[in-house]
DNA sequence: AATTTACTGCAAACAAGTTGCAATTGCAAA
DNA sequence: TTTGCAATTGCAACTTGTTTGCAGTAAATT
């Protein structure tokens, strides 16, 4: 999915294509993770050359993506609200509660399941948001020691 | 699991069986599903003989009981921060993102993949918030007929 | 009963996110 | 290119959910 591409889905949406819109959609595509919306306004604020963005702008901006289907939000369960490009292959992490680490999974793993929610329920086009939490490698040795 | 297994634990901490925390404590026990500090609060004022419990408390004792492990926390994606007594079987939600409704899984699921979690990354007793969205078949009934 | 320490209510502070409004700007039709 | 309008912006104010400070109250333990 090229920056382009998405250049073109807001023009062919009510949306305009204003330098707010391309500084939160470029720190996006460029960002492999998820971000929160102030994450996303500092970035904007010093790694663009716009003089100011306000996070009031960044919010609505991130909404009005949303609804056209270009971003999609998850929830973290420590840092809250975060955004990211919609449909790209993603993976999870899993958050140390000791140390607060969040360690990258490899996959998803989560769509075999969702094939036998489709099953059961009858829903359809089903996405989803995980946190999983425990104690790291790291941690658990440590509290050897001790 | 007993409430009376639970008090317990509270008398083997340093937390006090206090009037809030029995009504506290009775509400999630009694409920299967999980509840905001709002709809505790809700619940605790009404019901409960006590003549009344602020919402402060609510989350004061709501904060006691998890750091001691006797409640846990779930993100829900549309109510926020939910609380249930921790450790007792359970199965996720699906939510319609047209309608709204929530329907209830038979089971959990998730128990593989945290063994593979497990495997891959050496992290140790590991939970999970999950959410999953989509399209209800009610809904998507209803948008064959327009 | 006296002592200790947790708990409580109330007010105030906070944080994330939303809304109203007047001024600005993208965009496309003329 | 100019013009007109809807989309967008910044700023301030607001809302909702949650936390903190403090002084008084109430459990447990002796
Ligand atoms: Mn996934
Ligand atoms: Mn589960
Ligand atoms: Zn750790
Ligand atoms: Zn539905």
């Amino acid at each position: 999915m090229t920056l382009e591409s998405l250049y073109e889905r807001i023009r062919d949406s009510s949306l305009r294509l204003t330098k707010g819109k391309l500084a939160v959609l470029e720190c996006l595509y460029h960002q492999h993770a998820s971000l929160t919306a102030q994450e996303i306004f500092d970035r904007v604020s010093t790694q663009s050359d716009l003089e100011s963005l306000d996070l009031v702008t960044v919010y609505r901006t991130l909404e009005a993506l949303t609804k056209i289907g270009v971003v999609e939000q998850v929830e973290h369960s420590v840092k809250g609200r975060k955004f990211q490009i919609a449909g790209r292959s993603h993976s999870h992490t899993v958050h140390c509660i000791v140390c607060g680490v969040d360690v990258e999974m490899k996959e998803c793993l989560l769509e075999s399941i969702e094939q036998k929610i489709e099953a059961q329920t009858g829903f359809r086009a089903l996405r989803h948001t995980v946190n999983f939490y425990g104690e790291c490698a790291l941690c658990i040795s440590s509290e050897h020691e001790a």
